[in-house]
DNA sequence: CGATGCCCCTGAGAGC
DNA sequence: TGCTCTCAGGGGCATC
């Protein structure tokens, strides 16, 4: 579900609620997401007050002044909802719990954020702060797209002499972090490189052009606040808007955009659906 | 080591 | 109305 754009704009969203405040009251209304919360979890969590809340690749990272840091991962369904916090000239009462809601945490000041995953494939824990890069979810993490770590030099390097479709490559969170099924499929497209294309076959001249594709299309998604589909939502509600936008994502048998007379077609690489124009990615 | 499936879980929508 | 089937923004892990 949610991929870079989409946690970027949660986090955005919980920032204002979130950074500075202290937890007063934590409610982990089941023993477990994908895997079980690490001990005594609501405890530490109790009285703490998060001092900064950032993302890495597709998590969120609310800094602790306990010396911990919160891991949280939204799965394919989690949302971060909130409540009783001022929005606008209206105080929203906090709403009875829902099927899924599995976090409660109150904030100091009133605010509520609320875990919500119907699928559980979420995931959250707590680690030292100062020995992050230890915790085995974000150890083996590629660079951020986004950062000054990933280039098109460092995309061709990671591409050489792969005998896999392109399209696994880029879904690989060792190689660059925060893609997903969404993003890579209109980053090709971006590029015009058929998502089948073996990742040793792609030029350097392609690889510059990728890079830019896949910074761009996620800079241009984070503008529109993230794509909704099923689940996702913007931390205060709101719906993303970049769906909208979508250039071969869920627009099989629709006409390219490029008007080439391409058709946009689906296939399944590795069990998940891959959009793109035969036409004009090659 | 690299590549490929399977699986975790729930819900929505299509087809019958 | 209800059943069955397919599919869904992820990614760890076993297997070859």
């Amino acid at each position: 579900m949610p991929e870079l754009p989409e946690v970027e704009t949660v986090r955005r969203g919980l920032e204002p609620v979130l950074a500075g405040r202290r937890i007063v009251r934590a409610d982990v209304r089941r023993p477990d997401l994908r895997w079980p919360f690490p001990p005594g979890f609501a405890t530490r969590l109790t009285g703490a007050r998060i001092m900064a809340l950032r993302r890495r690749s597709k998590y969120l990272l609310a800094d602790l002044d306990s010396g911990e840091t919160l891991i949280a991962h939204l799965g394919m369904s989690g949302r971060m909802l909130i409540s009783g916090a001022a929005v606008g000239e209206f105080h929203h009462e906090h709403p009875a719990p829902a099927k899924h809601d599995h976090v409660v945490l109150d904030m100091e000041g009133g605010a509520r954020v609320t875990f919500n995953d119907a699928r559980r494939f979420g995931a959250m824990d707590l680690w030292p702060t100062a020995d992050l890069a230890s915790h085995r979810l974000l150890a083996g993490l590629g660079p951020e797209p986004l950062g000054n770590a990933f280039s098109a030099a460092i995309l061709l390097a990671r591409l050489d002499g792969r005998v896999t479709p392109v399209k696994a490559v880029l879904l690989d969170q060792r190689v660059v972090a925060g893609l997903g099924n969404i993003y890579v499929c209109e980053a090709l497209w971006r590029a015009r490189i058929s998502p089948l294309r073996l990742a040793r076959d792609v030029s350097a001249t392609e690889a510059d052009e990728l890079a830019a594709a896949v910074r761009q299309v996620l800079l241009d998604a984070i503008a529109a606040g993230g794509s909704s589909l099923k689940d996702y939502r913007q931390a205060d509600g709101e719906l993303g808007y970049f769906q909208h936008s979508f250039a071969v994502y869920g627009r099989e048998g629709e006409p390219c955009r490029r008007d080439d007379g391409g058709t946009i077609a689906r296939m399944v690489q590795s069990g998940r659906s891959s959009f793109f124009c035969p036409a004009c990615q090659l």
